[in-house]
DNA sequence: CACCAGGAATGTA
DNA sequence: TACATTCATGGT
């Protein structure tokens, strides 16, 4: 079933080559100012952090939070996004990725102040290739919307999609581009779906 | 004018 | 455990 809604979003939109991003940094950076925020400010933000040389981690940890503010303002929660910024510095500082298995890679990052359970798993998937589904808003009213899967809660729906799927990275990295996609064309302004690739229940 | 965007922390019951 | 509030900018 997930698979197949997987092919015809894929035929219908094409692959979305998610994460946009240079480097493993500016993933991790964008992760953070994507929260509850649009990506045309989110590339705001991030054109200001390249432009001064800041979309890197180790300088971000090493400059005083009042600069970074100045940079990210587009991004919007500015004061709590720096002192994010920060903290993940700090943890990447001295992290080994090569002896951290996913697991415990995944509790580290919730340890960390400002790293939900979606930015955790963002950062994971698309920063590190480690094969863990990302489930946001968008997912889970998708699922209810389609009435395959009816849970708001995070984990079980991830659950939902690990156990129904083939433990593969490229395809946990465009599934969930081709939702965000989906939604981001149709179900928000129509939710009758009408041209919606993807049939209702 | 209201509403939302590729959430998370904090507080309340 | 389940909700409510707060954080902030910019587009529609």
């Amino acid at each position: 079933m997930l698979i197949e809604i997987y092919k015809s979003l894929l035929q219908f939109f094409g692959k979305q080559y998610w994460w946009p991003a240079e480097t493993k940094d500016e993933i991790i950076i964008g992760a953070i100012l994507t929260q509850n925020t649009s990506w045309q400010n989110v590339e705001k933000a991030i054109f200001n952090l390249k432009k001064e040389g800041f979309c890197n981690l180790c300088k971000i940890r090493d400059v005083p939070l009042e600069y970074i503010q100045q940079l990210i303002k587009p991004a919007g929660f500015y004061k709590q996004k720096s002192v994010y910024l920060k903290e993940i510095a700090k943890f990447f500082a001295n992290f080994d990725e090569n002896t951290t298995d996913t697991l415990q890679f995944r509790k580290m990052l919730l340890n960390v102040k400002g790293i939900g359970l979606e930015t955790a798993d963002s950062i994971l998937l698309y920063a590190f290739s480690r094969p863990v589904f990302v489930i946001d808003a968008y997912t889970i009213r998708f699922l209810k919307r389609k009435k395959l899967f009816d849970s708001s809660k995070y984990e079980e729906v991830q659950s939902f999609f690990m156990q129904n799927l083939p433990n593969d990275v490229e395809l946990f990295k465009e599934y969930h581009a081709l939702i965000v996609k989906l939604a981001k064309t149709y179900c928000r302004k129509n939710p009758n779906c009408t041209e919606c690739p993807i049939k209702c229940a």
